[in-house]
DNA sequence: GGGTACATGTAATCAGTTACATGATTTA
DNA sequence: TAAATCATGTAACTGATTACATGTACCC
């Protein structure tokens, strides 16, 4: 068995959670809830639904006519293997891969003055900001902590473990914008390490 | 002219700052600095530099004998394309796509206790601690922040914006450690944003 | 019943990773 | 000079994105 993509999980996951889906109905979950944090467009799902048929993780049936649309499920052995995973070790941490960084890395000061850095600041603290209001909303759209609701946003059974992955978006956007914001103000070397302050 | 991917700006934003330089230094350099935000292995560079050549955004000379080794440098168009993208709209915010969040998000409470919630938060807190640690070490060999240094490092005129990448790492590093610490002690729901506290 | 939006699938392409093969230089 | 290490390149494969093609239902 092949270490799996972490995108196969995220498929291994939404079946157990739904019993069964059809590739598009896990698309919909995934753009309204995981997706958030691990997103990849609908023919992705796929390419990794075949794989994971192969591995004999994921049961196909196909409607002989029509549409020919597929219905996924879990075997045993794919639910086994989601449980290794959820229990197993997860020493890795990804990097970060923001491309705002990245152009902030190359800006050379000097050149063509602080500008160009405070416009991307600027730009970045806007996007974060937006990307805030959407976790907002799901918040707001989830909020009895102990659920008995079936409002749409992150739900299908949102509990402590999901919600702790919104708070982490919730706070990385907090400490992006802060972090772009003073950027913006009073430049680069406004979040310089190196200096006091 | 189609668009580039971030990496193949990491070429160019490094071609640009040595004048001209081989695949393996670039991924020498790569590692040592920018890999941290944006990494990826060195053969990338050679497919990366192939497409950049068939632009007309990068030159390739190639030695006759021996190792037949190439030297990459921008050509003026690929100036430019590196300046248009460094003050370019930069208006999208990357996914956080971490693998860790992924893992407490499929986790189901009730079941198996909250053992493997918190097991794998105390990991995750381990992972960044060391990547951390990592940082704090650049950021020490980096130190004076009008440079006349030649340290290694994140140098290479590490400046204020080079700086700015850091401080990143490091405030979304402690951001993370804080987060999986307070799940490591009490449960995902520690951090639960629907509740007071 | 014709248009619009929803639902479904495939193909082509591009990006990224792993694995392998080999040349050159240093050092024991 | 043999072993170890540094330097260099390519191939094969897996993962991810874009673009396209078409089927079905609803609604005016």
């Amino acid at each position: 068995m092949p270490t799996l993509s972490a995108s196969a999980y995220v498929i291994l996951g939404l079946l157990e959670q739904s019993g069964s889906a059809t590739p598009y109905a896990l698309d919909r979950e995934i753009q309204q809830s995981i997706g958030h944090f691990w997103g990849f467009p609908r023919s992705q799902i796929y390419a990794e639904a075949a794989r994971l048929v192969r591995h004999g993780l994921v049961r196909e049936e196909r409607e002989g006519a029509g549409r020919r649309r597929r219905t996924l499920s879990l075997t045993p052995a794919g639910r086994d293997v989601l449980a290794q995973w959820l229990t197993g070790p997860a020493d890795q941490v990804t990097e970060i891969r923001d491309e705002g960084l990245l152009r902030i890395f190359f800006q050379r000061v000097g050149e063509s003055g602080t500008e160009p850095v405070r416009q991307l600041a600027a730009q970045q603290r806007e996007a974060h900001r937006r990307k805030l209001a959407q976790y907002e909303t799901i918040l707001a759209s989830a909020t009895p902590a102990q659920p008995a609701t079936d409002a749409p946003g992150l739900d299908p059974g949102f509990g402590p473990p999901q919600a702790a992955a919104l708070a982490f978006g919730l706070r990385f956007e907090q400490l992006a914008i802060a972090f772009w914001t003073e950027i913006a103000e009073r430049g680069a070397s406004a979040v310089d390490p190196r200096l006091p302050e």
